[in-house]
DNA sequence: TCGAAAAGGTCATATA
DNA sequence: TATATGACCTTTTCGA
């Protein structure tokens, strides 16, 4: 083309939204998807999605899914047959140049409004809905027919047409490409619509009171669910002082605000820096520091005990932790769990200074830990590195996202406070156990989510309206994209979305491995250890101990489990009785996903949270030769796999919310549009977070990943099944549960003489 | 016949 | 090392 010759606009790609730089079998495309879609059709090749045939294309990803590129491709009306060769009519170009040149002004007189707007209001306020104004929607969100070169005009269908009768405005607002525009995804709902909703199911959720919490066990309501009733009866428990269930609750939280506290992550815990488990050997591998408390962490392993050449078998069976080793409390909740220890001390004996003992201990032998390296075993040594968060700075830097972009300057002790108090208060009102305080616990949880990201203190005295209005308030102003994708009706990605939702997911992650993280150091802990310790376990005494345990346990991580899940962007707008399915539902996948990191040489360390750690042969006794021998095999494949933290957090998230279910389709009075478009983003964030991350075989790696969820979802269903054998019908007291230890012990023998 | 526009070809680069 | 991608180039087609 001569200098100076003035080329028809033609927009935007119709299949990923590049620069087009022609119309191409048909289609205003770019040079990648025209050589693409030919390539395609030349060799008909046939392509298969892996991301659920829904996957949004862009310029980014375009080269991700080849079965969703080609299906556009056709969708937008490419073809051979619409090949047209040759030069644009003169009226049509002449019309269109005029409609872009005419858009060009427009834009220009819209945008000095908004400048001169901006400047009187001086407020952020205003940069939510004229942000859309600015940048137009793409053409497949607008849901509207392909087209040759808008997404309106006849031409698609009748390339050798004129573009008069077009649909002017919209065709106008395609005919300028600006590489540089960011695109942003149009919220379906208003940004208060979106978030009353979500709090008024909130409330109606909160409302039900009791019904949920049970509800969200693997064992389903109450009936057959001990841990809800083992919670209830919160201090007059048999098993010693009631500050577990009050751990579950208040430690929780307590776990939480230190951890979402950026720069405590960074400075003095970092639970999620633990790669030291991991069997890559990827660089992640070498990113982590451990300190707490200003002091280095180091645990300290020598290489006949990392083998497990320097332990007895028999006295792996059971370790005794306090609970408390996993949150560590402030000072005013150990006293109070010193007082609670005066009054319910029991025949368990617990520590309540052991993360004292277990800071200072690993202090001391922090040198020998440093040196140590074994290629033998994974519980390996943290290396020295201070960057190492589960989100380390080299995959921050891979998915592009500021480590510190949630940073708050509102103290941290401040904002957090009245969520102390918050649970103070609700320990003095009411000893109900973690499952009674749930709705509260999860109003925090929401609380906590938008302190988090706007640095809001949100107080107490407030009414829920008043709270409500005030999230509403914060998100619309500093944080549009949260917003205008968490929706509902959210359903395509963009790289803001995935952004902003891998922002957000980084906090509910925290809360899903911070206990797992201290679950590390305290095996790393008791393994090197010269202290002597009471094994426990292996006997039938000790096994009686052992169901008490387990049942204490489900509240533990159904507290985890429940805080991970509404934490995921996108969950809690969810409807309230698939939330409550789904947190069920969950609880053994993301069970097994947790533990998989314990499976160790084909040893695996089943842990409680009260730190007991309970090895093949127990486990055998509790769960059948059949079902340990599956849980071993699916944790061998899970680590086969060599999954990030991050990467089995959003397995988790991925497991949490998949529609594929049948009680879930066969139910129609459900609404399983959201949760599928809210899986197929999960899905797509995995994909990008898979690529980003490994940059090479990422498609074998994802494939791999996606070859776990069937057997997870296989286990999980057959330990829900077999769990269930042991219901218990009525509130466990001492007595019930001698019954049900023997119970077990009765099943256990049963089988032995099979 | 000119020249704009699309198809087809080429090859450096990226990815598996 | 093989294959896919896409920017750039050449060839072909067709309106003016």
């Amino acid at each position: 083309m001569p200098h100076g010759a003035i080329r028809f606009p033609f927009g935007k790609c119709r299949i990923c939204q590049d620069q087009a730089t022609g119309v191409h079998y048909g289609v205003a495309t770019c040079e990648g998807c025209k050589g693409f879609f030919k390539r395609s059709t030349i060799r008909g090749e046939k392509y298969k999605c892996f991301f659920g045939g829904q996957c949004e294309i862009t310029p980014q990803n375009r080269n991700r899914c080849k079965s969703c590129r080609f299906r556009i491709c056709l969708e937008s009306g490419m073809s051979l047959e619409a090949v047209k060769m040759g030069r644009i009519p003169k009226l049509e170009k002449e019309r269109a140049l005029e409609l872009a040149s005419q858009e060009g002004k427009q834009k220009e007189s819209t945008q000095n409004r908004k400048g001169e707007t901006q400047k009187k209001g001086g407020s952020k306020a205003s940069s939510g809905p004229q942000f859309m104004d600015v940048f137009p929607t793409p053409p497949q969100q607008q849901q509207q027919p392909a087209s040759l070169f808008g997404s309106l005009d006849e031409s698609a269908q009748h390339p050798s047409r004129s573009l008069e009768g077009a649909n002017t405005t919209h065709i106008a607002s395609e005919m300028y490409f600006d590489a540089n525009k960011p695109r942003m995804m149009e919220p379906k709902q208003s940004i208060s619509s979106a978030d009353s909703s979500t709090d008024s199911q909130s409330s109606d959720y909160l409302g039900q009171g009791l019904h949920s919490p049970e509800g969200s066990t693997p064992w389903g309501h109450h009936s057959i669910c001990p841990a809800p009733n083992l919670a209830s009866s919160h201090g007059t428990s048999p098993f010693g002082p009631s500050n577990f269930s009050e751990s579950c609750g208040i430690g929780q939280v307590e776990s939480m605000a230190i951890s979402t506290d950026s720069s405590k992550i960074k400075t003095e815990l970092s639970p999620l820096s633990d790669h030291c488990l991991r069997r890559d050997s990827s660089p992640r591998a070498s990113l982590s520091p451990l300190k707490v408390s200003g002091e280095g962490l180091r645990a300290s392993l020598s290489p006949q005990q990392v083998s497990g050449e320097g332990l007895s078998p028999k006295k792996c069976e059971a370790v005794s932790l306090h609970p408390d080793s996993f949150f560590p409390y402030p000072d005013h909740h150990q006293n109070r769990q010193k007082e609670h220890n005066l009054r319910y001390r029991s025949s368990m004996d617990y520590d309540t200074d052991f993360n004292q003992k277990l800071f200072s201990t690993s202090k001391a032998s922090s040198n020998s830990f440093d040196h140590y390296r074994s290629d033998s075993c994974e519980l390996l040594a943290p290396s020295k590195s201070n960057d190492s968060t589960i989100w380390d700075k080299e995959i921050l830097v891979k998915l592009q996202l500021n480590n510190d972009s949630f940073k708050t300057e509102i103290k941290t002790s401040d904002v957090y406070a009245p969520v102390r108090n918050h649970y103070m208060i609700l320990c003095e009102v009411e000893q109900g156990g973690m499952f009674n305080r749930l709705p509260l616990y999860i109003q925090t949880l929401q609380q906590l989510d938008v302190c988090q990201r706007t640095g809001l203190l949100l107080k107490l005295q407030e009414t829920p309206t008043d709270m409500v209005d005030k999230i509403c308030g914060m998100l619309a102003m500093e944080d549009r994209y949260a917003v205008s994708k968490e929706g509902v009706s959210m359903g395509k990605d963009s790289t803001f979305l995935i952004q902003g939702t891998l922002q957000r997911l980084k906090y509910s992650m925290e809360i899903l491995w911070k206990p797992i993280w201290l679950m590390r150091q305290y095996i790393r802990q008791q393994l090197s250890s010269s202290v002597h310790l009471n094994y426990t376990g292996d006997s039938n005494e000790d096994l009686k101990n052992v169901w008490p345990q387990l049942m204490k346990s489900v509240c533990f991580f159904n507290d985890v489990i429940v805080g991970f899940s509404f934490g995921c962007p996108g969950f809690k707008n969810l409807q309230n009785e698939l939330k409550e399915y789904l947190t069920q539902r969950a609880y053994f996948d993301i069970w097994i996903l947790l533990m998989s990191d314990f499976c160790v040489n084909s040893t695996c360390h089943f842990l409680l949270p009260n730190g007991q750690i309970y090895t093949n042969g127990t486990m055998i006794k509790i769960l059948k030769e059949k079902t340990f021998l599956e849980i071993r095999t699916v944790l061998e494949r899970i680590n086969k796999c060599q999954l990030c933290d991050l990467e089995i957090g959003l397995l988790c998230a991925i497991l949490l919310i998949d529609a594929d279910d049948e009680k879930l389709t066969g139910n129609t009075e459900m609404n399983l549009e959201p949760l599928r478009a809210l899986h197929s983003h999960y899905l797509d964030i995995l994909a990008t977070v898979v690529s980003k991350i490994h940059t090479t075989q990422s498609t074998k790696r994802l494939s791999d990943i996606f070859s776990l969820t069937p057997l997870i979802k296989k286990l999980s269903t057959r330990l829900q099944a077999q769990i269930s054998q042991y219901a218990i019908e009525q509130i466990p007291d001492e007595d019930c549960l001698q019954n049900i230890a023997l119970k077990a012990q009765a099943s256990v023998e049963k089988e032995h003489v099979f």
